[in-house]
DNA sequence: GAGTTTGAAACT
DNA sequence: CAGTTTCAAACTC
């Protein structure tokens, strides 16, 4: 079946007042795509793009109930983009504030053109992000954390998040960082203590630590690629001034400092060198796995 | 609630 | 494929 022939509209109805519908969009587009559906699978192991964005505190991670759909704010594009939310999970937009929304039974051609060009650009376009195992949900023995088995159909590419805030796809997943990711600074990974600390103790603190971290990260590492000239916010250079970082001088690079924020064996043992090799997709996904905070000297 | 930051998606 | 821009969500104040 073509998913852009994906026709809900023939059900007539107004949207708002049949849910389940919706569900059905979505288990069509899936199925289309190749996957089966949480919605149509109880059972499954695959975890829902719009589970992905439940309005969670960080530290409030997905422990695999249903989650509800979340409502888009789109102002472009008629939400007929993938920057929409709906629109990549394969619902209407349902009590959804946004403007000018095409995404309902009206403008039913416009959508379904809209599927096919996105498609068309990219097959995988509407499969699910994550790629869980088939083990589910485990335990997580040395923080006590429920944590999704699961893993990142392209890998999140965060640069200042360290992985551990809701910008990253991983962390809003509940997994781990793989060699999939591209991610800089990355703080998900098994045994890390930045991780941990979500899961233990104050949340305030414990993002100020990330944040610290994250700046740290950035402002050492990346330095020396583009991120250095990057425009500093006031609220960035307060906190550089509480957290008395190297940031103010990009160029900067003191092997101490690395150390502090680094996560990865090669980039506190061999300075910012080894830190740009490390940031590097190939070594960076190498060392992630096998490189822990204990390394450092 | 407004403004800022972030990273995915889209574009070049 | 890499770099840049656009976008909407996450986040801070």
């Amino acid at each position: 079946m073509d998913v852009a022939s994906w026709s809900p509209a023939a059900a007539s109805v107004n949207q708002r007042q049949q849910p389940q519908i919706k569900q059905q969009v979505a288990a069509t587009i899936s199925v289309a795509a190749g996957q089966s559906h949480p919605l149509t699978t109880a059972s499954s192991s695959v975890v829902k793009p719009e589970s992905l964005k439940a309005k969670t505190r960080p530290n409030e991670l997905n422990d695999g109930a249903p989650k509800k759909q979340k409502h888009s704010n789109c102002k472009h594009f008629r939400c007929l983009k993938l920057y929409c939310e709906c629109f990549a999970s394969g619902m209407y937009c349902d009590e959804c504030n946004c403007v000018n929304c095409y995404k309902n039974v009206e403008y039913e051609a416009v959508r379904r053109d809209s599927v096919g060009a996105t498609l068309k650009s990219n097959l995988n376009a509407f499969r699910p992000k994550i790629n869980s195992s088939s083990h589910g949900a485990k335990d997580n023995k040395e923080a006590g954390e429920v944590l999704m088995l699961g893993k990142h159909s392209k890998g999140c590419h965060c640069k200042r998040s360290g992985c551990l805030r809701k910008y990253c796809e991983c962390f809003q997943a509940n997994i781990l960082c793989s060699e999939s990711c591209k991610c800089m600074g990355c703080k998900k990974f098994k045994g890390s203590e930045e991780r941990q600390a979500l899961f233990h103790g104050d949340y305030a603190n414990n993002m100020a630590y990330i944040q610290q971290a994250a700046n740290a990260t950035t402002t050492g590492a990346i330095g020396s690629s583009g991120y250095a000239s990057a425009p500093v916010s006031k609220k960035r250079k307060s906190q550089e001034l509480l957290l008395g970082s190297t940031a103010k001088d990009p160029s900067v690079h003191s092997l101490g400092h690395l150390q502090q924020v680094s996560v990865c064996g090669h980039y506190s043992k061999a300075g910012l060198e080894g830190a740009l090799l490390c940031f590097g997709s190939s070594i960076q996904r190498s060392c992630k796995d096998t490189c822990r905070p204990e390394k450092f000297d």
